[in-house]
DNA sequence: TATCCACCGGAATTTATGGAAG
DNA sequence: CTTCCATAAATTCCGGTGGATA
């Protein structure tokens, strides 16, 4: 019998129909943005906090209630990995308007300013880098404009913004913290009546929230991983290892960022991964032996040292490997079992 | 504990790529 | 088709860093 009836519920991008323990931030973003229901400016709001712990959905289920009131215009727009313009055309591609990919960054600016034309709402999610582009100067600059960064470190990114930009966002922060373990439970069990058949305990629930570190992104996958096991074994889903789940849970989500990545990062990641541990030296080195063989056919010729070393960075932030911190350090795999689809390893293995 | 030096990371520069205009 | 001009990605350059070595 299937104990998953909804997978929808447990997909990155299902919006609950309530929002569990979240009222007084909700209510806080509500009384922020509501001025446009009247045809009026939002404020603008820095929502920070950890990963997980539904800085997104916040923003969407707000909208979602804007747009019960009255016809709002709004952009949501993923920062990561983008320059000015790239955060600009994003923008109005939100807002329904479709520039071309060599379109000036000023005529960008420009084309934006003339499509605003009433209050509009620009959240700006995975917004930690935002600080090294102008983007926020040149959002924050057009009347009628309110953006919503969402980052991670509030200190760090209003260090790294321009005063301007400083003065108008740091008197609307909207912090938001980690679940409690009882808080926690509470959601898992919302998605478990929404998209699970069976039975599961409370205990059960809040063993997976006692493994969550407080964010609800980690929860509801071990939730969802925990069912899918319960299916292929034919336990009952309580009888589940928690530690199976959260296991199970993470390398989806390796596999996932991998497979989302270059064919770069995936030679460098392989080589990584056949070593287990690695010194930057010794990678430089083995790259350089197999670059010839593995990029044959290939479009794109190997890379130089230094753009290496950005690919690092990626897989870093995608929770792939330890990056190397200085020369003395080492590259270490996160998960030896999470495997590139793309490049072979016994490739790299054959000299 | 002083010196060394391979490697890090930011900045400047070059190369690749793709629409627009002639 | 060629030229132009924009962005994005890669390379080049270089000062700084911190564990290793004596």
């Amino acid at each position: 019998m299937d104990v998953i009836t909804d997978p929808q519920v447990f997909d990155g991008g299902y919006l609950p129909r309530r929002l569990e323990h979240r009222n007084a931030e909700l209510k806080t973003l509500l009384r922020r943005w509501e001025a446009v229901t009247w045809d009026d400016e939002a404020e603008h709001v820095l929502i920070h906090g950890p990963s997980g712990v539904g800085k997104t959905v916040l923003t969407r289920i707000a909208l979602r209630r804007l747009e019960r009131r009255a016809t709002v215009d709004r952009a949501h727009v993923r920062c990561l990995g983008l320059s000015t313009a790239g955060v600009l055309r994003s923008t109005l591609q939100g807002l329904g308007e479709s520039p071309d990919e060599t379109t000036p960054t000023e005529d960008l600016a420009v084309q934006l300013r003339e499509r605003v034309d009433r209050p509009t709402i620009v959240v700006l999610d995975e917004a930690d880098d935002l600080p090294s582009t102008d983007a926020l100067s040149r959002l924050t600059e057009i009347p009628d404009l309110s953006v919503a960064p969402i980052c991670h470190d509030h200190e760090e990114f209003l260090a790294s913004v321009s005063k301007h930009v400083r003065e108008r966002l740091q008197t609307g922060q909207l912090p938001l913290n980690r679940y409690g373990v009882d808080e926690l439970a509470d959601i898992l069990d919302a998605r478990a009546r929404a998209g699970l058949s069976g039975s599961w305990t409370r205990s059960h629930l809040e063993a997976i929230a006692n493994e969550s570190a407080g964010r609800a992104r980690r929860a509801i996958q071990s939730l969802r991983a925990a069912a899918e096991i319960s299916e292929e074994r034919g336990t009952s889903l309580p009888d589940i290892p928690v530690d199976d789940a959260y296991e199970r849970a993470m390398g989806r989500v390796r596999r996932a960022n991998l497979k989302s990545l270059p064919f770069h990062h995936h030679v460098l990641y392989e080589l990584i991964r056949d070593a287990g541990k690695i010194s930057s030296g010794e990678l430089y080195d083995r790259y350089e032996l197999v670059a010839d063989d593995v990029y044959r056919g290939q479009p794109t010729p190997p890379l130089g040292e230094k753009a290496r070393r950005n690919k690092l960075v990626k897989l870093d932030e995608y929770e792939l490997i330890d990056c190397a911190e200085n020369r003395h350090d080492t590259n270490v795999v996160l998960d030896e079992r999470v495997a590139s689809d793309v490049v072979k390893p016994a490739r790299l293995l054959a000299q």
